[in-house]
DNA sequence: CGGGGCTTTGATTGTAGTCAAGAAATGTGG
DNA sequence: CCACATTTCTTGACTACAATCAAAGCCCCG
């Protein structure tokens, strides 16, 4: 949804720090003291969770615009582990700044309110995928779900997609293992879905959307019951 | 967190409509219109997805006290179905009360916010059990959460389960089939972390909890960061 | 040009899915 | 309250998708 001027520049003052990260470095370890929201500005960042037994469970590849960190904003310690996948830069934004963002701009903080449920719809889709979908079908939707995020922040052309992830990584995002990734992949490649140069792919969207067995999904952009943006 | 009065009320005068459920009725199929969120105050509220080829996928059982219907808040046509697992009675909150809730008590937009972000961690937590952990763990931990849910709602007693549902949701809910869910309970049994009567259950929490792989998840109460309950 | 991480491939195993049929429980109408 | 119909549960036999194990090749990157 749009926001007034005011609100934009109330989000640009409310960030305290902006942070460099490396790739691969880690932005904020599970487990650590919740202390900032995040807002991505450049680069690539994956947030996930590390099991008992040490297995790992990526939840999302997030680019730049995304919120980073929100989930774990009513826990004692951060749920997620963020980490960078490419060298990326980050926006910081201390708690104590959210209230004052409710209290001051209550469109914003419904803003945040509307993008947390968006994030949960991200977040069911990818658990119907996990939980019913084949091994191709997750690997076909994660794939057209990356390029149509990026191209809709236009980030890449159509049919575009560079992924600079390792397939392990993919696994641990889709619920695999890394060699069955590899398997699958190539079985994209035998029926011309996808062709890949290194780590850069060329999508063939008709036939790969057609794998994703969930609907997709269509946003309001200006909710009617939202106060106008005179507000 | 703890409400004001003030808040309470505000809460209670947002609802337009109590509506009341057979069990196995649908409260709200997924495609409609998004004109609610709900609050329910009896009986037990199940929300799921259908894909393209019919498998159904369940998200979350809901308990009395839980919001129903806000992952939906920024769709065009609502992504989940509410189907009553019991009978049961929701508030109805329009949308358009929604702008008032933000504008006039940012604390409680604060909480909602608060609350959706939760409800991301219950969904990344699910995510994880069913990309990452076994058939008998899941299962476990489906029992083990459910169980302590009820009990923090005052809903039960220590150790003891009925669950109104079939083998066959309980699968959807975990991404297995209703043979395998079957196949598990037994196993479960043959440890002795379960004994059944019908569909109520008496559980080894102990026993059970050890399987479960992932993290157990502590809340703040009353966050520092918000403005006091004066506000 | 050497080395470590990443990818690829093959062989094998195992967990969970599928299919099917009978038993038990639940619900319904008389 | 009983008889019948329909779900739901249970069990067995078989299948298959994906995991595991292992080794070789590739490709950056230093």
């Amino acid at each position: 949804m749009a926001l007034t001027s005011r609100e934009q520049e109330a989000v640009r003052a409310s960030a305290t720090e902006t942070l460099r990260c490396k790739r691969r470095s880690t932005l904020r370890h599970e487990g650590a003291a919740v202390q900032h929201i995040y807002l991505l500005t450049e680069g690539w960042v994956a947030s996930s969770m590390t099991l008992k037994d040490g297995a790992r469970q990526f939840f999302k590849v997030h680019i730049p615009g995304d919120v980073l960190g929100a989930p774990s904003l009513a826990n004692i310690s951060a749920v997620e582990t963020l980490t960078a996948i490419t060298d990326c830069t980050v926006k910081c934004v201390p708690l104590s700044r959210l209230a004052d963002i409710f209290a001051e701009h209550p469109r914003l903080g419904m803003s945040l309110f509307l993008s947390a449920n968006k994030e949960r719809v991200a977040l069911m889709d990818m658990l119907a995928a996990v939980g019913r979908m084949s091994a191709v079908g997750r690997l076909a939707r994660f794939l057209i779900d990356l390029h149509d995020r990026l191209l809709h922040a236009g980030q890449t052309e159509a049919g575009w997609l560079p992924i600079p992830m390792t397939q392990e990584m993919i696994a641990d995002l889709l619920g695999l293992t890394a060699v069955h990734v590899n398997r699958m992949l190539h079985e994209l490649e035998g029926r011309s879905l996808l062709r890949r140069h290194g780590r850069d792919f060329i999508l063939d969207l008709a036939g790969l959307r057609a794998l994703d067995m969930i609907a997709l999904r269509t946003y309001v952009q200006e909710p009617l019951w939202l106060p106008s943006t005179q507000g």
